[in-house]
DNA sequence: TCTTTATATCGCAATATTACGATAATAGAA
DNA sequence: TTCTATTATCGTAATATTGCGATATAAAGA
């Protein structure tokens, strides 16, 4: 196997969990700390930025964009990205929700 | 290669990406979801809940543990979980940061 | 046009994850 | 003690991720 069985979950629970992943790597939250930093930049500020290559920081941009938290737009021959803060604010709200639900209950074992 | 270079990042960067990477899976997702339902719960509660083996929940449960969102307490043969709420909060704080540093801002590209 | 600059994609090796059957470990019940 | 219930661990196959050199692509400049 190896095969994530995403079919048998919600689709909101896939698309958390899809963002999520996409956080799930320090370079990656690193590019995201980057960007909140300077509220847009080019793959090759970033490049220079991080300790690694540029086929690498353009594959994690990659995945970024693919789970929707940046953006990415087409500026001559380079590539503006920046935060989508509409994703953001939905994983914002998604964790607040959970804390306020625990709140409410008594701490268990 | 294929391992991370989590030593280039810093301890805050890991944290956090270990703690998305833990919620980075629909069963773990769906996990967490049912635990802030039920407050608390054995193994075998979610292994009746989940389209997944008994193994395979207990090793997303691990992962979860280790990550710190979850913690396990013995109870006779039987393994009490529940939601650090703590580690929960530290999530919440860290996006809710990001989105209000986003608020101050243009919008980019 | 030819060159430079900026990104993306391909291909590959190393490693990690996912899922589960088989089995071990432990506590309680009979 | 023997049986049952509950959870963890081992082993393994299938698949996914990570990282980067080599190369492709596309826009801007000389």
């Amino acid at each position: 196997m190896g095969a994530t069985k995403a079919a048998f979950f919600t689709d909101k629970q896939n698309s958390i969990a899809n963002m999520a992943k996409a956080l799930g790597h320090p370079a990656r939250i690193a590019i995201i700390e980057y960007l909140v930093k300077v509220n847009a930049c080019i793959c090759g500020d970033i490049v220079n930025e991080l300790p690694l290559a540029q086929p690498t920081i353009s594959q994690h941009l990659k995945e970024l964009k693919q789970a929707g938290l940046i953006k990415g737009t087409i500026e001559g021959n380079s590539v503006c990205y920046c935060i989508d803060e509409k994703v953001v604010d939905r994983l914002h709200e998604y964790f607040k929700n959970i804390s306020q639900r625990l709140e409410k209950k008594n701490n268990c074992c």
